[in-house]
RNA sequence: GCCGGGGUAGCUCAGUGGCAGAGCAGCUGAUUCGUAAUCAGCAGGUCGUGGGUUCAACCCCCAUCCCCGGCUCCA
């Protein structure tokens, strides 16, 4: 496909402006193909949307229509709100556009000009952006009658735009600001080639079909009720199966890292969280007190003051460092009802947390061993892409100027040193330290934010913690907070996503379910799941009164990773040759059962 | 919290100001079967909750809880 806009020297400029380009540095054609390209591309295609809404709604005032990841949007505001009805006429009416291939044409006028044209047009929100804009000349774009304020570059004409689809509709405030109005947002996407939108269409019809609180349910993994409260998880058995046995290895792991485990109530009186700072800082998270005796308590939204209790209860010795506590903490934190999403954004959750002590000298090295211990855990749970961003000083923060240098250096060569690529997101640490975030890009190549390593400087300060140095004197260890997971609800429901319900065997609730074919086999099957289970293998039987095929079909639908079949043949040869089918349709064996219970055994210690 | 859309059987979803429906799942029976759905019967509901309008409300109105898509926020 042709490219419709051009890149001089890092600047965007309009296919028509090739003639007016001084003979001055590199002129590059860019296309669809090009993230550039891409963004211009649906940029256009949000102008020919606002066109198609003020044709068919002259009230509507326009706000702004940016390109997005997957699309675009635009905001207006309108007195009703639009229905799906509303959304194909509008999809119609682009459609026209589209086909008349008007030209993009681009004007500059005095902001003086803009602010009277726009005026007259009662398009408040443009007139605000204007009045935002620092230049004295503004731009303004225009097709086939339809003139908006923008910066651009555009496509030549509406007829570049071959695919556009809207998506939704939602409420979205100006600005992004919840204390001014809200407006009605469209969202829509559009591609270079009817072809590539319809694959894009069936992408988020996959990531339908993988939606956690669906396949949550239809495997009976966890369940989230009403009569409990919103955002409080109950686990199901084969959830809770699939939790302990990430638990199990996540401890397991640990020990032989270096931590130690520890245990911390769920709540604490308000003073500690006064002296950590949380009251202060994070109130908005937390919940309201509890009176006990006359003493307030708090339910806790973190387990950082409770492992500094630990780390204080002797004294430290700088030889002791660093010290490593981990624990699978259980927090509450106060969501606002509209935020909360299936596992992914709960109220109660357990998160993988530690907290490392550490002297100052240690911690490149220190952030070097956990980033290799977060990749290796990311990596058993089959995530291998990873976006890292190294968070700096944000403008509210705690500690010396020199202390926030020397750690966002320490974690910023402690990167380089593992040859990670990362991008640095300026100001955006944590008010107590500079951290380290990783998304993992899931099995659908979506991201996910999960791991975390903070550096904190607040809290040893606060808390007054000290190890005795070789020198003899007292010293203030740095604090490194860390997470792999995140928080088992949340990771779980990324796993879920991930692996579309269909969990390695290691981590599968039931790993084999053993199926009859008629009810005489019934004893046989009793015997070989019974061996199964003897080894540690989670087996299951189907002995109903069924066609094999249903129980087949049964068994693929709870995504079990192997069946048995069990009819007269492996009846009389005693299991030396026995029938097993993969959850994928694809046959294995046939294998005797000491030689299946192995292939089971190599798979999970494999961890595949 | 805000904007919009919802809440009907365990699940997925029809439905109407005048007797509450289907498919799947469940139970019972028949069938005894070789790699993704055997047949028949039965049972299953305070129509999210609380008020109101009406001779009559699942339906209309108000409030409230919860869910969904976003916004803001975030593990």
């Amino acid at each position: 496909m042709g490219v419709f806009v051009l890149s001089v020297e890092g600047r965007l400029l309009d296919m028509g402006a090739l003639k007016e380009i001084p003979a001055v540095g590199t002129v590059q054609g860019l296309a669809f193909s090009s993230t550039e390209g891409r963004e211009v591309y649906r940029h256009s295609a949000s102008h020919i949307l606002a066109h198609a809404v003020k044709e068919l709604f002259p009230q509507a005032k326009l706000a702004i229509g940016p390109a997005i990841e997957d699309g675009f949007y635009y905001d207006f505001d309108i007195d009703r709100p639009f229905s799906p009805e509303d959304l194909a006429a509008i999809e119609k009416k682009m459609a026209e556009i589209i086909k008349k291939n008007s030209p993009f044409t681009r004007r500059e006028i005095s902001k003086k000009e803009a602010l009277e044209m726009f005026g007259k047009m009662g398009e408040i929100y443009k007139m605000e952006l204007i009045e935002a804009l620092p230049d004295e000349t503004v731009s303004l774009y225009e097709e086939n009658g339809f003139t908006d304020l923008c910066r651009g570059p555009h496509v030549p004409g509406t007829g570049r735009i071959k695919a556009v689809k809207l998506l939704s509709v939602a409420g979205a405030y100006w600005r992004g600001d919840e204390k001014r109005k809200m407006l009605q947002r469209i969202y829509g996407t559009a591609f270079d080639s009817k072809e590539d939108l319809k694959k894009y269409l069936e992408f988020l019809e996959e990531v339908k079909k993988r939606d956690h609180r669906k396949l949550g349910r239809e495997l009976d993994l966890f369940s989230i009720n009403e009569e409990i409260g919103a955002g409080l998880i109950l686990w199901h058995p084969n959830g809770a199966l699939i939790r302990k046995t990430i638990e199990d290895f996540w401890r397991g792991e640990h020990l032989k890292t270096g931590y130690k485990l520890i245990f911390s109530p769920h709540m604490a009186k308000l003073d500690l969280w006064r002296r950590s700072g949380h009251w202060d800082f994070y109130r908005e998270n937390m919940y309201s007190p509890m009176e006990v005796e006359g003493v307030e308590y708090e339910i806790k939204p973190m387990n950082c003051p409770f492992h500094i209790e630990v780390y204080k209860s002797s004294l430290r010795s700088y030889r002791e460092l660093p010290i490593r506590y981990a624990e699978l903490g259980t927090v509450y934190r106060f969501e606002r009802s509209g935020v909360l999403h299936g596992l992914l954004r709960v109220r109660g959750f357990t998160q993988d947390d530690a907290h490392i002590f550490a002297r100052e000298d240690q911690i490149e090295d220190e952030v070097q061993r956990i980033l290799d211990f977060t990749l290796f855990v990311l990596n058993t749970f089959g995530f291998y892409n990873y976006d890292i961003y190294l968070s700096t000083r944000p403008e509210k923060y705690v500690g010396s100027d020199e202390n926030w240098e020397r750690a966002t250096n320490a974690l910023r060569l402690a990167l380089e040193k593992k040859g990670l690529k990362y991008a640095v997101d300026p100001g955006e640490g944590v008010f107590y330290g500079p951290k380290i975030d990783i998304k993992v890009k899931d099995s659908l190549g979506r991201a996910w934010q999960c791991s975390t390593i903070q550096v904190d400087f607040n809290n040893p300060e606060r808390f007054d913690v000290t190890y005795r140095g070789s020198d003899g004197q007292e010293h203030r260890p740095i604090m490194i907070h860390r997470a792999l997971m995140g928080s088992l609800e949340r990771f779980f429901g990324i796993l879920i996503e991930h692996y579309a319900g269909a969990f390695p065997l290691w981590l599968a609730p039931a790993q084999v379910d053993v199926l009859t074919i008629a009810e005489r086999h019934a004893e046989f099957a009793l015997k070989v799941a019974e061996a199964l289970r003897a080894e540690g293998i989670r087996a299951e039987t189907n002995l109903e009164n069924e066609k094999i095929n249903y129980k087949i079909r049964i068994s693929a639908m709870r995504k079990t990773p192997y069946s048995v079949i069990i009819g007269d043949k492996e009846v009389s040869e005693e299991g030396s040759a026995l029938s097993i089918r993969k959850r994928s349709g694809e046959t294995v064996g046939p294998l005797s059962i000491s030689g299946f219970i192995e292939l089971l055994k190599d798979e999970i210690n494999s961890r595949r």
